[in-house]
DNA sequence: CAGCATCCAGCTTGATACTG
DNA sequence: CAGTATCAAGCTGGATGCTG
């Protein structure tokens, strides 16, 4: 097969991520998602309770959020601990592999934030010349 | 406010990630979406023509492809090169800056691709717990 | 080969209401 | 507080057909 051939020896990777069926497409969406990868961040900084969560990551719903935590929760990056009071208490908590999934997270996120300048430089060549069609 | 006072020294960003008019937030969705983070990575080993980058990331349609293409480019983040040649020949390659961001990005797919072990098992112990009830 | 235009099914999302 | 359940709406993305 021709695609095998020319890229066999470029690979870096363990599994193939860019085959569809590659098991870490899922986590890496949940960690990269509209919502997993501000949780992540957030929670890098330090431990929150559910609705501290909500109103740091700024515009999530309730659901999502929900979700986006059982996902997290599920691939082993979020730990849930929920303490059986009246009213109830739940800290969300990073494991290590969660943190260590945050950083380089972060690591993106600030070479980004960083390069905006860049970006929007760029956006506004591309922008000239294609407005004017 | 209470969420400024509760959060100011913890931040790192020059701009504020969290929210959600966030300038950055629209190139992070760019660099980390179902598409662009894939695009990225296989241009990260080499320059690639359209059609061959349809066949390397595997399961991305035509539309999709052409409209990552845009918005990484727009970004400044791809650099597209195109030879007014009969049949047309486009090649595409990724600007500094999108170096930078592509190996940001595949340090953290390198992460989650060798920790997957780690990740399935907390799944399965979720599952356990979950499938139960 | 390298795309754009259109159509539409379906998944994702947000709003709302409700529970323990 | 910390969620779950339900439902409508809108956006995403795949299929198809066409252009240069």
């Amino acid at each position: 097969m021709e695609t095998s051939q020319e890229f066999t020896q470029a690979r870096e990777f363990s599994y193939d991520v860019f085959a569809r069926a590659c098991p870490s497409r899922g986590t890496l969406e949940h960690v990269t998602g509209r919502w997993g990868g501000l949780t992540l961040c957030a929670l890098h900084e330090r431990t929150l309770r559910f609705n501290e969560l909500r109103r740091r990551v700024d515009g999530v719903s309730e659901k999502m959020l929900s979700q986006t935590l059982h996902a997290l929760e599920r691939d082993g990056l979020v730990h849930r601990e929920a303490q059986p009071t009246n009213p109830p208490r739940v800290d969300y908590e990073l494991t290590p592999l969660g943190h260590d999934v945050a950083e380089r997270l972060m690591s993106l996120v600030c070479l980004v934030e960083g390069r905006m300048d860049e970006v929007l430089a760029a956006r506004e060549r591309y922008d000239a010349v294609r407005g004017a069609r």
